[in-house]
DNA sequence: TTTCTTTTGCAACAACGTTGCTTTTTTATA
DNA sequence: TATAAAAAAGCAACGTTGTTGCAAAAGAAA
């Protein structure tokens, strides 16, 4: 089972909770908010259950954060690139203002920017508003 | 009084809450937070009060959000070409990750993005994280 | 000043997120 | 495979954040 041995890989224990979210990260295309989530799990999980196990993936590097101006934090899979402590995604998001999903687009890289004198860069987020292809 | 004609002009009644937090974001050089403004106003006014003030001065384009991924909108004041329902913030936002001030650098204007075919860009936002020139 | 309109404050509530602790599940090991 | 140790889940309680309706107060207009 896929999400077993990713499971595995990340040093965590297969747990029924944590198979099921993570099976609903790779079924779906979008990122999911936490809310989408306990939705989609089907009550079947306590929502504590749901905010530590999210929180677990990202400390291990499966799953990023995804800052939005409406204050629900969306979350979508790493690369393989992503490892405990350290996340790599140095692609943009993409957020469909008709249908609300929100894609990682792992082909588009952030751009360099040229901060004033004085400030130096560290992670660089893109989050791009508009339509997507399935809503033209 | 600078803030009563910048409500006046757009059309807002001058209120004590609203000359309040519209001076907390004049005098003030960093982005602020909901919470930043129940403290620093003072328990002077209701938590109400203030987020239906932030609320009308973003709908009157004084004031602009800046998304964030701890699920803590900032508020920053607009230059002068927003107006009611017309947001033109394109510039970029910069977080220092020890101070944890959120500065708008207007002068560094929002790169272009290529999207993959099938993609219609709207609005761009970015967030670089990193250190800001106090902090250095 | 008086009237009308807008805004504020209050109360109540709903949603979101956190923490401590007990029970259950998983893992490791015999 | 049974058992002990470790990890995770569930539960309850709580604090924070954000919303809504309505009465009281403040601001605008005349």
């Amino acid at each position: 089972m896929q999400t077993d041995s990713l499971l595995k890989r990340n040093g965590l224990s297969v747990t029924e909770s944590r198979k099921k979210i993570l099976q609903l990260f790779l079924e779906g295309s979008g990122a999911l908010a936490h809310g989408d989530i306990e939705k989609k799990a089907g009550e079947k999980f306590d929502r504590v259950t749901v905010y530590r196990t999210l929180q677990t993936f990202v400390d291990k590097g499966i799953i990023h954060t995804i800052p939005s101006a409406d204050n629900s934090i969306r979350y979508a899979l790493c690369k393989d690139e992503c490892s405990e402590g350290h996340h790599h995604d140095h692609h943009i998001h993409f957020e469909c203002s008709i249908c609300h999903t929100t894609y990682c687009l792992d082909d588009v890289v952030t751009p360099q920017i040229n901060l004033p004198k004085g400030y130096v860069a560290g992670h660089v987020e893109v989050v791009v508003e508009g339509v997507c292809k399935n809503c033209k």
